[in-house]
DNA sequence: CCAGCAGCCTGTGCGC
DNA sequence: TGCGCACAGGCTGCTG
């Protein structure tokens, strides 16, 4: 599941595997699925012979700057998009394929079809809808936002707002629950029972979680891959995700798991308690 | 206004 | 061995 780091470190590989400066030369669209908008025949005229000039990432958005039009692409729970060597065979659920100009490809899989791209409209038209709702990255969350979101959602459990992307722009189910076990807050005390103090340790535990994961080129848990089709390394330092019934990391308690927010969500029920 | 959930999709892994 | 089903989850849009 690419959150942040992962689609960060999808970006750092692309660039580092030479993306800009190429142009596209050519556009397959073997998935219509994989194409948000427009529609895949105006979406290929669109972006054939335009050229990458820079690759950003804003929350779990890709954003590839194609002189003069932005295209946006979010890999959602299984998208994976890489270069490629021309001659490499083609993995099942290839949905879409650019042709560069050095001869290479860019590809875009996606077993569940739910990720794919976005042109934006020059003007921005189409930008609204995508990330003007999304709110600061989680490095930058100040505290009173922070403060303010979790008094807006103070009836919710304090997951629902760390997966809420209009509060923190960035963090999913892994990340998520990762954050709440590091701050010792357990995931499903409302928003409005976290204290001033605890709000502070969240807030410096997600950016602390960020910055490990990336450092370990993210997580893979599944099947992510980076840009040049490497896995993360980060699923080893995870703390309670995916290691239900197994010690915590910090007092040996079984970690637990239940559903919390409509997600799988794991935690400590020692190190997080439930009763705050 | 807001919390909660169905639906989208396919591969995996379980129970029978 | 094979079948059917629950589950995985980011995000939108609907409902209560």
């Amino acid at each position: 599941m690419p959150e942040l780091p992962e689609v960060e470190t999808v970006r750092r590989t692309l660039i580092e595997g030479g993306l800009v400066g190429l142009s596209i030369v050519s556009v397959t669209v073997a998935h219509p699925d994989a194409v948000h908008w427009p529609d895949p025949a105006r979406f290929a005229r669109e972006v054939t012979g335009r050229r990458f000039v820079d690759v950003r990432r804003r929350g779990k958005f890709l954003l590839f700057d194609l002189d003069g039009r932005t295209l946006a692409c979010h890999l959602r729970m299984t998208g994976r998009l890489w270069l490629s060597a021309t001659t490499e065979p083609e993995l099942s659920h290839t949905h879409v394929v650019c042709a560069l100009s050095d001869g290479r490809e860019l590809r875009f899989r996606d077993v569940r079809r739910f990720g794919g791209f976005t042109l934006l409209e020059p003007d921005g038209g189409m930008a609204p809808s995508l990330l003007a709702r999304l709110g600061p990255e989680p490095d930058e969350v100040s505290a009173a936002a922070f403060a303010a979101a979790l008094q807006r959602h103070r009836r919710s459990p304090v997951k629902a707002l760390l997966l809420d992307q209009a509060v923190v722009a960035g963090l999913g189910n892994i990340y998520a629950d990762e954050a709440l076990h590091r701050a010792g807050v357990h995931p499903a005390r409302t928003c409005g029972s976290v204290s001033k103090q605890e709000q502070k340790v969240l807030r410096s535990a997600m950016r602390a979680l960020v910055r490990d994961a990336l450092r370990h080129r993210g997580t893979t848990f599944l099947d992510f891959r980076d840009g040049a089709g490497e896995p993360g390394a980060f699923q080893a330092f995870l703390r309670v995700y995916g290691r239900e019934g197994l010690p915590c990391r910090h007092c040996g308690t079984p970690i637990a798991k239940r559903r919390i927010a409509g997600r799988g969500t794991h935690f400590c029920p020692r190190c997080q308690p439930e009763g705050e």
